[in-house]
DNA sequence: CCATACTTTCAAAAATTTCTGAAAATTCAA
DNA sequence: TTGAATTTTCAGAAATTTTTGAAAGTATGG
């Protein structure tokens, strides 16, 4: 029985799910357990969610392999209880990781088809020249993803009482790119 | 008449657009004009992705209502010609901002409204904890997001050509953060 | 105006995804 | 072993999303 800003808030987490790669159900199910305190069963899982007990058994399996959540028992209950596993930050790194690698590897990978293999006429040759650019972005990006990824619990809670200090990291940077810009720019001068 | 590569390219965009927030079609359309040299009519464009005349019209208007592709005219040509707007990383803004419009901020709204509201029993006290918890992360990884989608495409094109220069400016980071580590560690040494 | 060229709309069909629940499989205490 | 408790599976049902194509709508040159 849940009251009705958890409910909210589960229901909310559902809808976004799908965003995240997941049916509504699992996101359902990862919500319930995050805001629950103690660790839940199939059981009570499906008849909070008023889901099949099926399934739960299906959604719970999907968190399992993402290493969202985890399994342990209570002393003298065969059931099985669920509970999450690890920090906010810590899930959001395991989802953007296992995102990277089903989605944004391939795709690199067939853009650097694209590049080896030579062209043939006009239409391939502008082809070519815009997998490139996107292969040179996307990499870019996914090195940026990266570096924010690596970054562990602690030194992001440092990051987040820093607060604008955020921001002076990046006026740093500018002032780092701007000089380079100038060299690049008069480079003869 | 699309080559073999440029075919794989587009369904490949096809694949990856739900990940996206459209649908195939939509983004095999995307694809398409992207890689093609030249702007493409509407029938061009069914004919040659092999989907329905309407089916294009809907794809088009939702690539136009978020300002990806632009419409042009011919001369001597009453069809409307549908070309990309702007750079690979300024599509890339667009997407990330819409996306948080629709998606983070909402996100952010429910969980300020779960800190708002006192708590009346453990289970809510849990849950607001949790709420509050997250709703800093997100906060914290949007005002990042901002942050990158905030540079210019010739501020990012010189991040580019920095190339590992980026890792750098990492470690420049990670030095700070490690100093304000420190100080926060031994406050009265 | 009108006729023609073109675009949009939207109800229904098709495709896809998700969910259910009964049956099969597994686990474990006795 | 056995059998009761529990979990998993998966075929079909339900829900949702996408696509089609014919009809309605719009714009333009003559």
């Amino acid at each position: 029985m849940l009251t009705e800003k958890t409910e909210s808030f589960v229901l909310h987490f559902g809808e976004m799910a799908s965003q995240w790669g997941f049916n509504r159900t699992v996101g359902q199910i990862l919500a319930l357990l995050v805001i629950h305190p103690d660790p839940l069963n199939a059981d009570q899982i499906a008849s909070t969610l008023k889901v099949s007990r099926g399934n739960v058994s299906m959604g719970v399996k999907e968190l399992l392999s993402w290493r969202l959540i985890q399994l342990a028992h209570q002393p003298g209950d065969r059931k099985d209880y669920f509970s999450p596993k690890g920090s906010f930050w810590e899930m959001a790194q395991t989802v953007f990781e296992e995102r990277r690698k089903r989605e944004v590897d391939p795709t690199l990978s067939l853009l650097r088809g694209h590049l080896l293999s030579t062209s043939e006429n006009a239409l391939d040759a502008y082809a070519s020249k815009q997998a490139e650019e996107l292969h040179d972005l996307l990499e870019m990006l996914t090195n940026w993803a990266d570096q924010l990824n690596s970054l562990s619990a602690s030194q992001l809670k440092t990051l987040m009482t820093l607060g604008t200090g955020v921001g002076k990291l990046f006026e740093l940077k500018e002032k780092l790119i701007k000089l380079v810009d100038d060299n690049n720019d008069r480079p003869s001068t």
